[in-house]
DNA sequence: AAGAAGTCCTGGGCGC
DNA sequence: TGCGCCCAGGACTTCT
């Protein structure tokens, strides 16, 4: 599911091909999914594309900017002059946008075209003045981000005394701290279960029972899975895709992550899953204490 | 206050 | 083959 290292893939496409394009007109065809006036954005240019977290807020000139969350199913898909025809809508699945799941078009100057597609229909748009922004609940509660993308001005970045901090004040299971939005941002359910594989520690393991020794070694490790994640172009595991509509590579590496009755890349021995938090957890038996 | 559960949604996997 | 059931999940809301 898109995380830091499929929105950052996301947004270096989109900088590559819509930064400079005019909006000439917004095509809404679900309503609910638009927050906010369309005619703000109508006519403006776009001039930066910005990443918080797991969020996207694409600035205009005219001091209105669009904020964007994919969600599970989100992509935004350019089409143009330099794009190809054919995308990946899902696994193994080729077609062409706009579809049956884009929901909002953007029509750009130059022939250009961004859609914004999404089967479940759990992302959002939301047009709204630049600097209100960090005001919407998303933005404004995220917590520090780990440095392995180019860092916004004023970005708080999550260092290593900072994780150390925030796993000492934490009593809870350490696996659903790494994707609390609030507290660190960017990770995800598939990262976190890498991230905790790569340092060999179990999901379930209280916080407090974690040594200064495993903390220290489950940063690294945090940070070496989401760099492998950007390496990689992200990991198309339910359908995300580039801004050209191209799948990611990082599926292909997953240590753990829906790797249920495969075999552990260190020992063979059998991957299992659970849920923990809601969520599906995946360990290997012997590497993970 | 913090943690658990419910909410949104639909393609795909499963059983019969 | 085809129908119906139910699951997955990020962030948010509601309940305990």
């Amino acid at each position: 599911m898109p995380e830091l290292p499929e929105v950052e893939t996301l947004r270096l496409g989109l900088t590559r091909y819509i930064v400079d394009h005019t909006i000439d007109k917004v095509e809404v065809k679900l309503k609910k999914l638009v927050h906010g006036d369309i005619h703000h954005i109508e006519g403006a240019k776009i001039k930066e594309i910005k990443r918080f977290g797991k969020g996207l807020v694409i600035e205009l000139d005219n001091h209105y900017a669009i904020a964007i969350h994919i969600k599970l199913t989100g992509q935004l898909i350019y089409r143009g002059p330099n794009a190809p025809k054919k995308i990946t809508i899902s696994k193994d699945k080729v077609g062409t946008v706009p579809n049956r799941w884009t929901h909002v078009i953007f029509h750009l100057d130059k022939g250009g075209l961004l859609c914004y597609n999404d089967l479940r229909q759990f992302g959002w748009i939301k047009i709204i003045k630049t600097e209100e922004v960090q005001k919407l609940p998303f933005f404004k509660e995220l917590g520090p981000e780990p440095p392995v993308a180019k860092a916004l001005e004023g970005q708080a970045s999550l260092t290593l005394d900072k994780f150390k901090q925030l796993v000492k004040k934490a009593k809870g299971p350490i696996k659903p701290l790494l994707m609390d939005q609030t507290k660190m941002s960017g990770i995800g359910n598939i990262y976190a279960n890498d991230g905790l594989f790569d340092a060999g520690i179990d999901p379930r393991r209280k916080t407090p029972t974690l040594s200064p020794k495993e903390i220290e070694t489950l940063y690294n490790s945090i940070l070496k899975v989401l760099q492998k994640g950007l390496t990689y172009h992200g990991a198309t595991e339910l359908n995300f895709v580039n801004a050209l509509g191209e799948e990611g590579g990082y599926q292909q590496h997953f240590l753990v992550y829906a790797r249920e009755g495969e075999k552990c890349r260190n020992c063979s021995s059998i991957i299992e899953k659970f849920k923990l938090g809601g969520r599906g957890t995946y360990v290997c038996p012997v590497c993970q204490r």
